[in-house]
DNA sequence: TTCTGCTATGCAACTCGTTGCATAGCAACC
DNA sequence: GGTTGCTATGCAACGAGTTGCATAGCAGAA
């Protein structure tokens, strides 16, 4: 399970509350880790209970209190533990493949609905590719002259920029096929 | 959940028993969802109990006997209802994004063993590449003249082909972060 | 002043997926 | 005859992840 070390490689990069992790895995950790503030706030509460993580309530003004975690030194070890571990092969579950390949199995009409769906599908990824766009254009404005963290975080980018680019044009061929049948 | 639907679509290809639907998914299938030979007897037996597959022994000499699966009529209905449903966003979980985040965090030497890692899951993935590749020269040696089911199978042969492919790519500038690091 | 909406935290029940184990038929080899 | 290895099926326990719900502070608008 690496939703832990997730939350704790991001609780290093800069410390937060459960809800602040929960938007951070909205937006740019979900870009490879996805999780619901309620995983996260129970998964916080055991790493708490370990030690791997501290909490000190922090008094807002015009918002309710919060509870912001740091990474304890445990929490950093656990976090190099696990990075030595071998990486394993990622578990693989597409939909939006079995749907492609069921649609052999379905009627016109129905493969037209498909079509949309796609179509749908393909839009929303051209909106995130774009976003992330914006967000390396944003953040990572001078290639040369950053840190380590910030190199890292920018391939990792570049990482779901190429991801979102590939997955469109396979979307493209994807309809062509679809198209054909209709 | 799509596991049924993944099951669905392989049986509708080619009926077959829980063994050889694991075997699948080891292969073909597991290019785009992934499961063990557990789930998988699991979920039969539900399938079956719904009505959605039925079961043939089969003798088999030289060999124990099986329990051959086909897709019902109620089987297929509950497919195509499934397909004209909105495909939802996939929740990505890749570790090794992750891992490479956390790099910024680790010493000299734990970026070093990481370099080995990361190598390592490289050459998988190139293995992986060159048996895509063998396998779309075998099954689709002729991209014209193909029914709709080889045609839909073949586009999505080719997008874990393209995955691939990206994924090496990233891989590369992956190793080159890591290794202005140590 | 009530309603909407965002911040902030959490419980409970459930389903999905993983891991470890167990059984059994049959073939081939040593 | 014993061992190894592949085919074939399954249970039980556990851990991970999802869904629905509940609570509460505070701001701003209607």
């Amino acid at each position: 399970m690496a939703l832990e070390h997730a939350i704790l490689v991001s609780l290093l990069e800069q410390p937060g509350s459960g809800y602040e992790l929960a938007r951070r895995f909205e937006r740019s950790i979900g870009r490879f880790w996805t999780a619901t503030h309620q995983q996260i706030y129970r998964v916080l509460k055991r790493m708490e209970a370990e030690g791997w993580v501290t909490a000190v309530d922090v008094e807002q003004d015009g918002r309710p209190d919060k509870r912001e975690f740091s990474v304890s030194a445990p929490g950093r070890d656990v976090l190099t533990g696990w990075l030595h571990e071998p990486v394993q092969p990622e578990a693989v579950r597409h939909d939006l493949a079995v749907k492609v390949r069921g649609a052999a199995f379905d009627d016109a009409a129905g493969r037209a609905a498909l079509i949309g769906e796609v179509e749908r599908y393909r839009a929303g990824h051209e909106e995130l590719l774009a976003r992330y766009l914006a967000g390396e254009k944003r953040d990572f404005p001078d290639p040369g002259a950053s840190t380590t963290g910030e190199r890292l975080q920018h391939v990792v980018l570049r990482g779901g920029i190429a991801y979102e680019r590939m997955l469109l044009d396979w979307l493209t061929e994807v309809l062509i096929e679809l198209r054909k049948e209709s």
